[in-house]
DNA sequence: AGCACGCCGACT
DNA sequence: GTCGGCGTGCTC
């Protein structure tokens, strides 16, 4: 028999594939699509990817062995690999990177080294030193340490040294262990034992138990919900028992204790199963005409662009296409930004579809990730997965329909780390393997996509009508130069915005105040002097942080002391400026002391139900003006709210990005949205300092095209996209003069080949991060360029720059469509 | 990504 | 002198 090797991916930014020799005795069972565990390096052990099975001996090495199978049927399928090694080509990143992002932690095991001490070891500890004794002495009462325990038992960085002295004198071992990360949920059933399975014996049982009430009824409910009279009793869920019986743990565990049931473990899904129900969604007239229209772009598109105002009833199409995929027996792929994932949406869905929805984003713990990846893989459960990017990669099978909800939304991009794909684009292509179709859905899309839709490369649906006849919100600019020429301005409240509340208010209707986190958040200044406290690490003025009172970095999370005087001058006129979110807050309350307010940004959502917590306490009513960053202009349905306010529109427009426009008139539109869903017309009202802008004239007149055609001008004219492609070099190195260099050099190589299509490069507006600098270099190309070409000359010079004696140590990002 | 090897500065 | 920091190259 012929030895077999496998080709395998190891989860590492290591480029290629790694060939590894298959026992005989295991040549039958290694498949594509398993999972190995291998040796890599010389001592890690990894769970690797089985890309190919063949038989050709490495010609210039000698193969280690397979560690061990941990797979006996594929769990990622070859529509996975054609994914992984597009979004590895054209995002530029090692398939291994690919394959990192792409399963989930509990599929992923890597080995840590477990120092063990040699129980039989003959050593005297006069013969250590110091620091090997402390190890010995560690042991001692540990057992087991790892290498980073070590290093802070020794608060030193280098330890190998120390380690390798102990091995070579006996004193322990090295063990890698690999953890398996996924544990199946085991849950505890009950059984009747083997002795009282027979009707007699349960009669005689029955009898016995006669006086003890509550173990009677126990056993009762047992009989009924085991099916006992069926002949195959199935063991029962203990408290599922428990609480049918309404017995109490202590008269279950009495008959556990007397030897009548038996206790035993299972394995038990841990995603919840909902009931099935099929409710068909009803469609008012107009999501009806847009519903057909896409089923007849389906026929010559294979995506389609769903333009639908906010409030339109997307979602309703949504679900009756989905229905429609389902009954041709295919299985859907619904995409949301991370953010938009809420429970409101979840269950929104599994009303309609019951528990054939998976839910997979990244709040889900790594145990659900796994269980839904096996599921699919199974193909036991999902017929809709609903998702964030990173559900692009489970294993769909049969896929019919992916629709991209938000689809103009900047997180569908991933930047850190690599892979930095666009979950759009990627679905796309993933649509394209699986010749799926693909709707793409926004009320605000991006230009991009847009402008595909014009051009007739995608099919394209307008729904310019809100749901049930309401109106769309009534928008208004407050001029904040007027107001503050007038002394008007209350705090950051114009006389119109403070009024608009106090009316809502007093109606008792709800208000959301949309603050931009992006620009200045708060920082603090001498007034003496000027001095603004910096991060030590990064180029940025450290924000204040009330909660907290202290100072802190948004970059790398540096944090100092609020300093009670000036650094600089000593003086004690060290104060706050600018505005953020905290500081909106603290002046409704000073303004509106009787209105319940709340905070919904980063720091206030941190933990798993914080965001939803928000949600629900807003939607009961129970907070009357909800003060918050991008997270409020999601998808979010509030009946109640009359009045959005837009507190400084200046902030986003004047951002330095070709997309700056362009995202303030999504945002501003977005949050607009929220406004006046039942039964009053909505009011925005837009704070800016440039009232006649005209991006803002455009969120005012509700104008979403003037905005597309003023933009696809400048982007033309500019050639950004969709007229060119971007790719994105930043090279980034602690020492300023070495990136300096760098950056040139790279700029230089790359304006060989491209020419004028290079710019830079150049510092970006935050230049320093973690203490290493950054300098960004710009590529645009032509819609008509090969890109493969393209690609393969960029790599062909990074491979120069990268063996550059003087710029090995520095670090290069290549960021491909960056958004 | 880790880890070993090898070169350099600041301690005994 | 040596120990520990740190840069460099390789991993089937």
């Amino acid at each position: 028999m012929e030895t077999v090797f496998v080709d395998v991916i190891i989860p590492l930014a290591v480029p290629n594939l790694f060939t590894y020799r298959v026992q005989r005795e295991w040549a039958d069972q290694v498949q594509v699509g398993a999972r190995v565990v291998v040796q890599f390096g010389r001592n890690k052990l990894y769970s690797a990817i089985v890309r190919k099975r063949h038989h050709q001996p490495p010609a210039h090495y000698e193969a280690k062995y397979i560690h061990n199978i941990l797979d006996d049927h594929p769990i990622v399928t070859e529509e996975q690999f054609k994914l992984w090694e597009w979004i590895a080509s054209y995002y530029m990143c090692t398939i291994g990177e690919v394959m990192a992002a792409a399963l989930p932690n509990g599929l992923k095991l890597s080995s840590e080294t477990r120092i063990v001490l040699n129980e039989n070891h003959d050593v005297q500890y006069e013969m250590l030193t110091d620091r090997e004794y402390l190890i010995a002495e560690a042991l001692e009462v540990n057992n087991v340490l790892t290498l980073k325990e070590i290093s802070e038992i020794l608060d030193l960085k280098e330890v190998h040294p120390i380690v390798k002295g102990l091995l070579a004198k006996g004193v322990i071992f090295l063990e890698e262990e690999l953890k398996t990360r996924y544990k199946p949920k085991l849950v505890s059933f009950v059984a009747l034992k083997e002795a009282y399975q027979s009707e007699a014996a349960l009669n005689d049982l029955f009898n016995e138990l006669g006086n003890a009430k509550k173990q009677l009824a126990i056993l009762m409910k047992y009989v009924e919900l085991s099916q006992f009279f069926s002949g195959q009793p199935q063991p029962v869920k203990k408290v599922v028992l428990q609480k049918a019986a309404g017995a109490s743990a202590s008269s279950m565990n009495g008959l556990v204790e007397k030897g009548i049931f038996e206790l035993i473990e299972l394995e038990e899904g841990r995603l919840p199963e909902g009931d099935e129900v099929n409710e068909n969604a009803t469609l008012s007239e107009e999501q009806t005409r847009a519903h057909n229209e896409i089923n007849a772009a389906f026929e010559q598109h294979d995506v389609v662009l769903l333009h639908g105002v906010t409030g339109s009833g997307k979602t309703e199409i949504y679900i009756q296409l989905m229905h429609e995929a389902l009954a041709r027996g295919e299985r859907v792929l619904y995409l949301l930004p991370e953010i938009a994932l809420t429970t409101q949406i979840i269950t929104r869905l599994q009303k309609f579809f019951g528990d054939r929805v998976g839910v997979y984003h990244s709040k889900f713990n790594e145990n659900e990730r796994v269980e839904v990846w096996n599921n699919l893989i199974e193909n036991k459960r999902f017929e809709i997965i609903l998702g964030a990017r990173s559900a692009l990669f489970l294993p769909h099978n049969n896929l019919g329909l992916i629709i991209v909800d938000e689809e103009h939304e900047t997180t569908f991009k991933q930047f850190e780390p690599s892979p930095r794909y666009h979950a759009r684009d990627a679905a796309i292509v993933l649509a394209g393997i699986h010749q799926a179709k693909v709707l793409l859905g926004s009320a605000t899309p991006s230009v991009e996509s847009y402008y595909n839709a014009n051009q007739g490369k995608y099919g394209f649906v307008a729904l310019t009508k809100r749901y049930g006849g309401i109106h769309l919100p009534e928008v208004f600019v407050a001029d904040l130069k007027e107001d503050s020429r007038k002394k008007k301005m209350r705090n950051h409240f114009s006389e119109l915005l403070f009024l608009a509340m106090d009316e809502a208010l007093e109606n008792k209707e709800q208000i959301i105040l949309f603050q931009n986190r992006r620009g200045f958040s708060p920082f603090i200044q001498c007034e003496t002097c000027g001095w603004v406290p910096y991060c030590t690490r990064c180029d940025v003025a450290m924000n204040y942080h009330k909660y907290l009172h202290r100072l802190k970095c948004h970059y790398c999370g540096y944090e100092r002391n609020m300093p009670k005087t000036c650094d600089a001058c000593g003086a004690n006129t060290v104060k706050l400026k600018g505005f953020g979110t905290e500081k909106i807050e603290e002046d409704v309350e000073l303004l509106f002391p009787k209105a319940k307010v709340a905070r919904m940004d980063l720091d206030t959502t941190r933990s798993k139900n914080a965001y939803q917590n928000i949600i629900n306490d807003f939607q009961d009513r129970n907070i009357d003006i909800l003060v918050g960053t991008q997270m409020v202009t999601k998808g979010l349905d509030f009946d109640n709210v009359s009045l959005v306010g837009i507190l400084n529109a200046d902030q986003m427009l004047n951002f330095q990005d070709f997309r700056a426009f362009e995202r303030s008139f999504q945002l501003m539109a977005q949050v607009s949205g929220r406004a006046g869903r039942r039964k009053t017309r909505g009011k925005v009202i837009i704070q800016s300092f440039q009232p006649y802008h005209p991006i803002i004239r455009q969120v005012i007149d509700n104008n979403y095209e003037g905005m597309y055609h003023g933009q696809v001008l400048e982007r033309r004219n500019f050639k950004y996209p969709p007229f060119y492609r971007l790719i994105e070099f930043s090279v980034r190195h602690r020492d300023k003069e070495v990136v300096n260099e760098a950056a040139t050099y790279l700029g230089n190589e790359l304006r060989n080949v491209f020419k004028e299509r290079v710019l830079g490069p150049e510092f970006p507006a935050i230049a320093r991060i973690r203490n290493k600098y950054h300098k960004n270099l710009m590529l645009k190309f032509e819609r008509t360029a090969s890109i493969a070409k393209v690609k393969s000359i960029i790599q062909q010079i990074m491979l120069d720059f990268e063996q550059h004696p003087t710029f090995k140590k520095v670090h290069t990002v290549i960021d491909v469509d960056p958004v």
